[in-house]
DNA sequence: TTATGGATTAGCT
DNA sequence: GCTAATCCATAAA
């Protein structure tokens, strides 16, 4: 049965009316300043946005994993602080990226105050604004599955044109970034919490974050 | 210096 | 369901 899943945008559904969508309400450093569990818990509704040359991209959070830093064994802040993985030790609110698998890059903002190591993993959003361009990046037609452009953290990160050159380290609460997060004032109405995905380490843990029944969220589509 | 495995995805059996 | 693709950080030697 299509349950039409618990879809949550405002744009597409106003398909046809004017929507100004709130893209400036920037979530400030204070949000990121608190533990990856939390703070992937708030993130879950907010939206993440690109503005570039290529026009604005937009799309809703709907999935995220908290790494809790140094004591984490599956984080990559484990073997301590590198060049690789400064960032997770520096300020909060900064985006760090990774390359992984020798194929994609995955897109984390840091978290807890400045010299304490954590993050939160992106994995899924619902591509709400730059559908198109979204498309164009991943190198699919513009008129096909929208779960194939931003559902899965290497989707999403090539559907906003991430890379680590171009935006590791880069302040997401900054005006001046081209990367941000904002609250539009969408209200997820009911979270889920698993055990991660694609780890071996300390596997069991319940740190993965999502929206119940949202269709773009990462993985098989079984039920619900 | 060499080996290994990873916070993944797409394509094929 | 299984595996190749393909880079890089880290471990082992």
């Amino acid at each position: 049965m299509a349950i039409a899943g618990d879809s949550t945008s405002q744009v597409t559904r106003l398909k046809g009316t004017k929507v100004q969508p709130k893209i400036d309400r920037r979530l400030p450093r204070e949000f990121y300043a608190r533990d990856p569990r939390e703070v992937s818990r708030d993130l879950l509704g907010k939206v993440l946005l690109r503005s570039d040359d290529t026009g604005l991209r937009m799309g809703r959070i709907v999935e995220l994993e908290a790494y809790l830093g140094e004591d984490d064994p599956a984080a990559h802040a484990a073997a301590g602080k590198t060049l690789r993985n400064a960032v997770l030790f520096g300020p909060p609110g900064h985006s760090y990226v990774y390359f992984i698998y020798g194929n994609h890059y995955c897109f984390n903002v840091s978290c807890l105050p400045d010299g304490i190591a954590g993050g939160v993993l992106f994995r899924a959003l619902e591509p709400l604004i730059g559908i198109a361009e979204m498309a164009r990046a991943r190198g699919l037609s513009d008129n096909g599955n929208l779960r194939l452009l931003t559902s899965g953290p290497g989707r999403m990160a090539e559907a906003f044109g991430i890379t680590r050159e171009r935006d590791n380290g880069k302040d997401v609460t900054s005006t001046k970034s081209d990367l941000w997060i904002a609250d539009d004032s969408y209200r997820p109405t009911q979270i889920v919490t698993t055990t991660r995905i694609g780890i071996t380490k300390a596997a069991k843990l319940p740190l993965r974050f999502l929206i119940a029944g949202n269709p773009f969220v990462s993985g098989p589509r079984t039920t619900t």
